[in-house]
DNA sequence: ATGGATGCAAACCATTTGCAGTGTA
DNA sequence: TACACTGCAAATGGTTTGCATCCAT
């Protein structure tokens, strides 16, 4: 890492470390550590690679406290996911070009189509990347049925999302 | 579903048969149903759903054929994934405006910035869907590290991307 | 008829959870 | 000191696979 690239590193885990002591959350080692590995990879770890590279430093550390170190800090919005959440992966028949409005609480997923959207380019540092085949916008939010039922537990419910709440 | 959305479902029904007679697949009841659900249905079902919505009409299909089949339809072409592929969830703690480029093949996933990209709008139908929070582009296809070992099987290898071939 | 496809059941593997011990605030 | 957090180990649940049987071609 250079040194810009610390710096942003250092900013988030001040930015961590606020949100803790907020949040009421207890700031350990393990869960520093954790942070760290997440914000200052360019690799969009998963669990798993986080923990082989936390490990390295903590040995003692496990895989489940890197899982729930990890949903903590997308609870404290320190961290998004990619792509669809907690879900099985799901199919999609529509191969004209369309995009994607995706619910972070239920996971229902609707298509939209937008002549702008479709209309975009992709920049050159893209092309350095490798090939490309498709472009899709991904629209998160919450649904109109999910905030209707805004009601229950701020902290994230476990499995919220999976089964629970099948949309429609 | 109305006369416009049964043709769409035929015409791709007679793409499956052309694909599948000239991939040399056979064109089994199940896998017919497996299809007709997925190309018929606007809830981007997950293999789950499918089994559950074909298992009223073929009493005796398993999950594992849904499976087999979804994957199989996914490689002939003729269905698209959402989301990340076979893959375990990913984490991002990059909270500034950005994109992602994914490699479809290694589940190599790396950010980019575009100010195009980033002054785009959400169309009206979007609104109606829910609340939105954030709105990104997702860019798929194959990175230059797999493109250069273009080897092997054109047939999607079996757990290619979940832990084979860890990118970087 | 015959090789690919299915269904079954067991295997797999990532992720989650209950619990007793540990460490932060 | 007290209560949240950790590590362990066992449970969970979605997905995959080996194999004997079945059926499109």
């Amino acid at each position: 890492l250079n040194k810009a690239d610390r710096l942003t590193v250092d900013c988030r885990l001040d930015r961590f470390r606020s949100a803790a002591s907020s949040a009421g959350v207890k700031l350990t080692h393990q869960r520093l550590e954790i942070f760290r590995e997440v914000a200052s990879s360019l690799e969009h770890p998963d669990a798993e690679a986080v923990f082989r590279a936390v490990r390295r430093r903590v040995p003692t550390v496990s895989i489940d406290t890197v899982y729930r170190t990890l949903w903590m800090l997308n609870d404290l919005g320190l961290v998004t996911t990619l792509g669809p959440r907690r879900e099985s992966v799901r199919f999609d028949a529509n191969l004209d070009r369309h995009h994607h409005y995706i619910c972070v609480r239920c996971g229902l997923a609707r298509d939209f189509d937008s002549a702008e959207l479709d209309a975009l380019g992709v920049p050159a540092a893209v092309q350095a990347m490798g090939r490309v085949i498709t472009t899709q916008v991904e629209v998160r939010g919450i649904c109109s049925r999910c905030a209707a039922a805004k009601n229950r537990t701020l902290k994230r419910n476990p499995r919220a999302g999976s089964r629970a709440a099948t949309p429609r």
